[in-house]
DNA sequence: TAGTAACCGAGACGGTACGTCCCGTCTTCTG
DNA sequence: CAGAAGACGGGACGTACCGTCTCGGTTACTA
């Protein structure tokens, strides 16, 4: 029983079209923002057939995802874990402040934007788009929480991950519905608010 | 003269037509999805012309958004404030979950998603989302928090729009991204953990 | 009961665009053939949306069909009949002579076997063919014999209709299956003989 | 140094192959058209690579043709020439009224048909299919015609040639264009016609 | 008898055109 | 003159094949 038309043999894939998807799928939507890049405009640009596209995505965002994904292993190296100064507050003001900068960065916004905004809608999309790019770095949240809660700067019975999610769900609230601007203020604000719920009585 | 590509006289707008289109693009949307709706879809299933939608509409989202205001104040009427028992944590437990009730609820999650989505794109459809449809909502958070204050209940240095973000943050972290669950514990956690460090010393 | 998609309102219809249809259509196969004529290269050249052929032609070959007898309805005008000189074997190979001529011509050739070629498969696209191109021509032919007939020069037991086909039928198939060339002298011969058995003993 | 672009080795050729290529070919014909009939279509039924058939044939139609001579080839056997009861005018009956059943056949209709057109629009073709189906055929007429004015049946001034274009011309003029039923009456009426010009006074 | 050259099945590739869907504009006719 | 209807020029969709190009594998001739 053959699935739908069968897959594709990968091994014979071609690494140079690979690549020259990832970057003329990246520059369009820099260009011209997500909704104005077309797949045909990928593939033009890439020097490459439309088929090869559809051969191996399943649709444009999930080409995007990928090149992001691509881009953010690249960017990323040794990078693996938050600043762990023994001070949590200032460590995690230091780290939230650099999210405000990354997220309000015009460069990475609009492709950010555009996979966040497809995964609100597409579930499996939004599958990939956690795994791959949020979920690593929500773990370094999880891993500095947890070392200190062994200092003993946050209570033993929090949950970490919820914990985690104080900090950086009103961030993404904000820069996802864009109530109100961003700033480093609020970030520091956020810490201190969310701190004071968390360390022992 | 008629001056050329001009306002349409809105006094001889037919709501006839406005209701039908209203009806028919959330109907559209909830029956095939935000994308795969269009406004000749909606135009035909209302029985409209397109030019009536074109005149009246600058896209596909404000159709849509504007059916949703329209819809969510038919739903609302004198509900107008959150609860007040006096009891701060017990009333924001009972409103959060009743919000991840509403956020679960299949018949209104794809057309609020669709929007919540195109206003994570275009900025000024994410101002009118926010504005007609989630700061109403907050705004009562705020008045709530307020009086929780003026009770003791809360720091008085606390910035009421600040802590409403550090409950409702978490929550629309969740459901937008869908990285974990969205549940009644969870909404208890949040507001546990939240109100830990909203309450004086 | 709507019929399949419904038939567009030809009241409505752009005159403008048919025109630049026709136009382009032969233009494009006279310079690259049938084969390489394509919709979209038509749409193109004729400045019109491929919807637009789509909308009012069912196949490349209707398109060019229609191109063509609208042609030749514009070439045509007086020429309603054969001459009579009262002598039938000057006046046939004259004619003959003449079509010999005409499917030699450079100009109209390509489109013309085109037409015949998409004819031999398709029977629609032939019966068009015939009855807008090929049978006026031919009820010439019958109406001349018929006339013959009446002068005594051809028996009055033929059958005009098979008696047109024995003339005709040796050109067009040199024609069409380029046997061996098509000349004045082989028109003349065939006249010579056809004539012969058809003529009174 | 081998000679890029060259004609491959035929004695290595896959006899195989070559047969398994005519007969999806022919078959798919049948079934689906000349025009539905694609070369990846004959590789895939054949269970062979594309590649075999670019090796080997310069282009559809010349693979049907191989195919299609290749199964006259095998149909006909010994049958190598016209009937010569001594009375031309029933042995020509004979075998037009055979070649007007054959013309009709389904079976054969489609892909005989499909090659015709072809042969209308590429000489190269055309030639290739005059030369291997259509004039073995042709030769017998002929024959059979000079025959015929050995024993002064014909006269001697005709050019069998031509003779037998006025006596098949018609035929292949009803069945290309499909101007008019190709019956047994019509045949023997070309024939009493035609004869009746050749015949000597 | 190993080496090697070519055909072979398979199918990925850069392309072109297909026929469809919708876009947003424009035009016509109706109430 | 708003509105229903829908034709229009345009652009992208996702699919089907084109003809070319590797890629192992399997013969069949050479050293």
């Amino acid at each position: 029983m053959a699935n739908k038309g069968q897959a594709p043999d990968s091994t014979r894939r071609s690494e140079r079209s690979r690549r020259a998807i990832y970057d003329a799928a990246l520059s369009l939507v820099g260009e011209a923002g997500y909704a104005k890049t077309t797949i045909e405009g990928i593939a033009a640009r890439a020097g490459v057939g439309k088929q090869t596209i559809y051969r191996w995505w399943p649709s444009k965002a999930a080409v995007l995802l990928e090149a992001f994904v691509d881009l953010s292993h690249q960017a990323v190296q040794g990078e693996v874990s938050l600043p762990d100064t023994g001070d949590l507050e200032s460590d995690l003001k230091l780290v939230l402040r650099a999210t405000v900068d990354e997220l309000n960065d015009d460069a990475t916004e609009a492709p950010y934007r555009a996979l966040a905004a497809e995964g609100v809608i597409d579930p499996e999309l939004a599958a990939a788009f956690v795994q791959n790019l949020l979920e690593p770095q929500l773990k370094l949240y999880v891993d500095r929480l947890r070392s200190a809660q062994d200092a003993g700067e946050v209570r033993a019975d929090v949950d970490p991950r919820t914990a985690l999610e104080l900090l950086v769900g009103p961030l993404s609230h904000r820069w996802l519905l864009r109530t109100l601007p961003l700033t480093h203020a609020y970030a520091d604000t956020v810490v201190d608010y969310a701190l004071r719920g968390l360390a022992p009585r």
